[in-house]
DNA sequence: TGAGTTATGTAATAATATAACATTTCTTGG
DNA sequence: CCAAGAAATGTTATATTATTACATAACTCA
């Protein structure tokens, strides 16, 4: 799975960023909060929130609002993003830099890629403003095949 | 409401488009799905899927498989579009000529603009050719404020 | 006409998400 | 330290969105 890479590595420095993060600012990281990000970062697809619920283990009760309010906050302090065509979340690749970023799914291997290329970024603000449409949020999500599961598919 | 716009002959045409489509298709244009359709056009907004089947009246016997099924026949036939941020659909605009399409939804009117700009399509392209990544279906929908209803918001 | 296909009806339930209120835990000024 | 307020979590109930599985009806065309 994932290749020769380790993934644990990932998981830990997400959460390290995470937990700088929230220090930075006042918030609290706390066991609930590092857990589901835990979660959502120990695969590289998308969690959906009641697989969530299901795996929190240990002490936490597990209620669907408890899960909900947890991915609130994360997603409030950008630390994830909900796919909205999956009805999932995925761990913020870069949670201190964006500000729009978009979504490569993989429909065979379901590895979701967090984007910031500032090339559709502009193009999207180009496209925005010729219609005078003044954008809050954007959500842009591309399924397809990623360049591994091209293979034999022509 | 939508100004001086007579919003009737927008059902009109739509529905007369979707006749013909199906017509040279060989695909049944049906009572129901002309219904859903209407329903789905007779506001400038999305339209939800239980408040279409609230609506529908007449013969039609409101359960939701009837209702998804028919926004499953619409969707897959390019006469409807979901919008995955809201879980709502819109009539298709353009039913014939787009590939991508993309959507401006004024959070202030709740209007819905769709959006078939090359500009956007190239740059979509561009950047998942550089990430060799092959794109089946691009969710591209921005939120914010129309021009409209920009006044007075600075 | 009637056999096969397509569309719709119906019942049950799955999957996703929120509201409202209770309790616990943390923080911080005194 | 300690109590008061704030923030987080627990709990119950329910709302919203969507699908599965099977039955019936309506169309099509040989």
């Amino acid at each position: 799975m994932y290749g020769s890479h380790e993934h644990a590595h990932c998981v830990e420095e997400a959460i390290n960023t995470a937990s700088r993060i929230c220090d930075e600012r006042g918030l609290r990281f706390t066991g609930l909060r590092r857990r589901v990000l835990e979660l959502i970062w120990e695969n590289h697809g998308s969690a959906k929130a009641y697989d969530l619920l299901e795996n929190l283990g240990g002490d936490y009760s597990a209620k669907p609002p408890t899960v909900y309010r947890t991915l609130d906050f994360l997603q409030e302090n950008g630390l994830v993003h909900k796919i909205n065509s999956l009805n999932a979340y995925v761990g913020c690749s870069h949670p201190l830099q964006h500000k729009d970023c978009f979504f490569l799914i993989c429909s065979a291997c379901n590895e979701v890629e967090e984007c910031c290329g500032t090339a559709m970024a502009d193009a999207l603000r180009d496209m925005t403003a010729k219609q005078d449409f003044k954008p809050d949020h954007t959500t842009l999500e591309i399924e397809g095949r990623c360049h591994d599961c091209q293979a034999g598919v022509q």
